[in-house]
DNA sequence: TAATACCCTACTAGATTTGTCAAGTATTTA
DNA sequence: TAAATACTTGACAAATCTAGTAGGGTATTA
């Protein structure tokens, strides 16, 4: 239950390799769809809602790409899913533009409500410099790995 | 983003319909639908899962109908929803079962994780007693309400 | 045996998801 | 200017999921 779908999926990956190029460096489609294994096509259409919602921008052209718009610090993964995926809604009778006529007197409306913003206010406090650090604390650890492992190899404990 | 599916949705909802009944009137489906303004058919469906997942036991007969099987404080929101949608998550390569070759060093992988924790943390506080009491909190506020337009009728400043 | 009420499976129209494809436009470099 | 790179856009479609409906059955009571 809750699912993203794969657009919101791939928004939040995309931007974390164009994230990477910050702030001068145009990232491309082939290398995010390369880096993150999703076609170059679908990509297209994604990255094309983020720059069109003004989180990125591109440039054209060889050595083109896209940019960040904003300082990875200031773009949280609820701003991308939200312009991907439109806003959270556990329930589709909470918005305000459908509309429900038992919205008064009834016990979920409040609860779904309540799960809603906290998802919203979770989402909001994580940023594509967030992901960027957490990357730097994979890589860390995996250099750490590869070093014990070679002291085990060299210590005869391989293995 | 991250919708409900509306057999969550009224699942939830019959549920505090059947902890109306608590310990020992049984609640019929069609009081149910009535009362929720969800179908017969479709709430039979619902209710079935739930009465195999041992949320419910059913009484057959003139006057049968739906009991909870253990208290309404003793049966989360999680719960419920974990039988009808299957559990939080948010990426479907997140499931064990399904796999994701790219897991180690995805960066998405912990921030959906920690989300979906978040959420069905969130979803197991809530039980279907919080429900009836709000219920509660509702009525009596409806009541007050009536009770101050009474009185405004009365004092004649109606309206 | 009539009425009530749960039980179960099958089916389906419509929406959504998850993409692909084709034909552009803009920019740079040779 | 020609070629290559790379973004831009809209149309389209297979696959899946959702949100139910339909219809026949079983158990219990009066
Ligand atoms: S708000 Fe629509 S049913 Fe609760
Ligand atoms: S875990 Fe599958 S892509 Fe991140």
């Amino acid at each position: 239950m809750l699912k993203l779908s794969t657009k919101g999926q791939y928004g939040v990956r995309a931007m974390f390799e164009v994230a990477k190029g910050y702030p001068d460096r145009p990232v491309s489609i082939k290398e995010i769809a390369r880096r993150q294994e999703v076609s170059v096509a679908y990509l297209e259409q994604i990255l094309s809602t983020l720059r069109r919602a003004g989180l990125i921008s591109s440039v054209r052209g060889p050595g083109g790409g896209y940019l960040l718009t904003h300082g990875p610090a200031h773009i949280s993964i609820a701003v991308i899913l939200r312009e991907l995926e439109g806003p959270v809604s556990i329930a589709s009778c909470m918005d305000p533009e459908e509309g429900c006529h038992r919205v008064e007197g009834c016990v979920t409306h409040t609860l779904w409500r309540s799960l809603g913003e906290k998802i919203d206010a979770f989402l909001s406090t994580i940023t594509l410099d967030d992901l960027l650090k957490d990357e730097r604390l994979l890589m860390d650890a995996a250099e750490h790995d590869r070093i014990v492992t070679i002291k085990r190899a060299a210590a005869g404990q391989g293995g």
